[in-house]
RNA sequence: UGUCCGAUGGUGUAAUUGGCAACACGUCUGAUUCUGGAUCAGAAGAGUUCAGGUUCGAAACCUGAUCGGACAACCA
């Protein structure tokens, strides 16, 4: 007999690895860095969080949790003219509500800024840096075309004394910003334009949200980033692919300064289908009021996809779902709709709602009587209870449920047939009232089997359809903020010569509506609880929401093959 | 007219590192259902951008082409 002493590794299919998973455990098992792994996420404070850095966010955090690792949260504040603790705020609460912790791990790039300043006065004696006084238009003309090489500056020579003391000088506030530069001497007429002396340092006189006047002299981002992972000891520097052609000038720093040297791996930056991604757009549609805030449900910002209802499991699992990999994406956002209800349909409680009302009267119902019938709060769940729903005379039903001629696959209400109001009785249509005038149909008037009261007949017979229903007298009208996708184009960016993203701008991606719900939805909803209105879709309790004027908005709708027959 | 990176069903991501292309979403059937939801069962859809080469055998390795992306901010 064959020894099988771990029946559960033939069970278990092999996990699949990512490119960078592979890298690390490779890494591991070659005892790199002592097999220690350490990522860190390290956002500019110059905007909010959207979908494409939770994708970031949820690889670094992930990757440090797999392996046993740490992930730290650095700010990348070395431009003061752009950046806000608005921003700082924002982003720490983001990370933390997608569920990740970095501990005691906060980090500022600013935190180094006497360690990065003491690096360029390193370079300076090697003699790899100089003080240039060019202006940045010089600079600019002088560093050559992608094709061409560029020209040394004039001071590209100067001494190691002079440049020293030029730095100092800098730093002590003596100069106007533009006036001198601080720049590594590499080679002008390198392939990579990163290398041709890129500009280390500039003269900034603008008050740091951290250091406020300790400084008037900044890193750039590049002369920043590398050592800050580098004094952080991150053993996997991961980034996006933009990043890539500046790899050999971090490398380069690293080797010149003799310092500790991170790994960096670069993967594709997600995009996601009908919406735009830039930070500068999303500021633009922000400022240009285009949507309400960088909260609008309709943004793809964490805060915006938070206020729709979306959870952070949904969004862990789509980051999850769509892998990393070093190719150019487009994920269709049909992906994420799929990861948020799937986690709804487990957790979700269900409430009847009716948007766009007609009513009906059960002409053989009593005219003073109301029940309460019993309904399930979760099909998919039964420890999340039942509830009581208020029946009388008078009710609400969808226009939609409703067809005057209807064709055999509609299932719903149509004069002379039969439907269930779900968990109430089987009602049959006998009469449709309309205008006189506008031969708009105003109220339909149809009789119960009060046998089968609960939803279902002694007899066993069938109906086609269930709909939802509300009573009129204890309905509570709420307000409903009905999205759509911000854009109508899958790619709002394919433009042609001289058009404007905005042109693909979706003008019907935001409809307000008044609707009426069951009692139960206004007594059990706070800001932020999430309820799925049954046959209609996923909404959640926009923070504006109060017990009085109950306000919801539409997390997503739920899939409907019935429209999809429609329209083919 | 440069350098670097990439190319696998409609969309993403895989393929034990050279051994008959799989998974998810989407699409379409059917079953089931007091949500036209969910669930279950099944199907269609790529022969891996192209052309050569190496090999018993290539999506993978080599060469060339094509297409796409990145790079010339005192932004990150």
């Amino acid at each position: 007999m064959t020894e099988n002493t771990d029946i559960s590794t033939d069970k278990t299919p092999k996990p699949v690895l990512n490119f960078i998973q592979e890298i690390i455990e490779n890494d591991i098992r070659n005892n790199k860095n002592d097999a220690r792994v350490h990522t860190r996420f390290p956002p500019e404070p110059n905007g909010y969080l959207h979908i494409g850095h939770a994708k970031s966010i949820c690889l670094n955090f992930g990757l440090a949790n797999k392996y046993n690792g740490k992930c730290n949260l650095r700010f990348d504040d070395t431009n003061p003219v752009k950046e806000d603790v608005e921003y700082v705020d924002s982003i720490m609460e983001d990370v933390r509500w997608l569920g990740f912790d970095w501990e005691d791990r906060l980090f500022y790039a600013s935190d180094y800024f006497e360690q990065i300043y003491e690096f360029a006065c390193q370079l300076i004696q090697k003699g790899k840096a100089y003080i240039c006084d060019l202006s940045a238009e010089e600079i600019s003309n002088l560093r050559g075309t992608t094709t061409q090489a560029g020209t040394e500056s004039p001071y590209r020579n100067r001494t190691i004394e002079e440049s020293l003391d030029l730095f100092h000088r800098m730093r002590a506030g003596e100069f106007a910003e533009g006036s001198h530069v601080l720049r590594a001497k590499i080679d002008m007429a390198s392939p990579n334009m990163h290398m041709r002396d890129p500009i280390l340092y500039r003269i900034i006189h603008t008050e740091h949200h951290r250091t406020g006047n300790k400084w008037c002299i900044y890193p750039m981002y590049d002369f920043a980033h590398g050592q800050s992972d580098s004094l952080e000891r991150i053993t996997h520097s991961i980034c996006t692919l933009e990043f890539e052609v500046h790899r050999p000038l971090y490398d380069w720093f690293i080797r010149e300064l003799e310092i500790y040297a991170p790994q960096q791996i670069e993967f594709a930056r997600l995009n996601l289908s009908y919406t735009v991604m830039s930070k500068r757009k999303l500021l633009e549609l922000v400022k240009n009021n285009y949507v309400n805030g960088w909260d609008d449900p309709r943004m793809p910002t964490i805060c915006g996809l938070r206020r729709a209802g979306y959870t952070p499991e949904s969004i862990r699992n789509f980051a999850e779902t769509i892998g990393v990999a070093r190719r150019d994406n487009i994920i269709d956002v049909a992906l994420l709709e799929h990861c948020i209800r799937e986690d709804l349909n487990k957790k979700a409680a269900r409430v009847m709602t009716v948007m766009n009302p007609l009513k009906v009267i059960i002409t053989n119902y009593p005219e003073n009587q109301t029940e309460e019938l019993d309904a399930i709060n979760n099909p998919e769940d039964a420890s999340m209870g039942t509830r009581k729903v208020p029946f009388s005379r008078e009710i609400y039903i969808e226009r939609e449920d409703f067809m005057e001629d209807a064709p055999k696959k509609y299932f719903r209400l149509a004069p002379g047939k039969e439907v269930r109001l779900r968990y109430a009785y089987y009602i049959t249509c006998n009469d449709v009232i309309k205008d006189p005038e506008t031969n708009e149909i105003i109220e339909l008037h149809c009789t119960l089997d009060p046998l089968t009261k609960g939803g279902s007949s002694p007899d066993g017979r069938k109906v086609q359809g269930t709909i939802h229903w509300v009573s009129i007298q204890h309905a509570q009208q709420i307000q409903v903020n009905l999205y759509e996708r911000l854009f109508t184009k899958e790619n709002p960016e394919d433009l042609a010569e001289g058009e404007d993203f905005k042109i693909n701008l979706n003008s019907n991606s935001l409809n307000v509506i008044k609707a009426y719900a069951e009692p139960y939805l206004g007594q059990n909803s706070v800001s932020g609880s999430k309820f799925q209105f049954e046959r209609i879709g996923y909404f959640c309790a926009d923070y504006n929401s109060t017990n009085h004027s109950p306000i919801f908005n539409r997390t997503v709708t739920l899939k409907d093959s019935w429209s999809k027959m429609q329209k083919s």
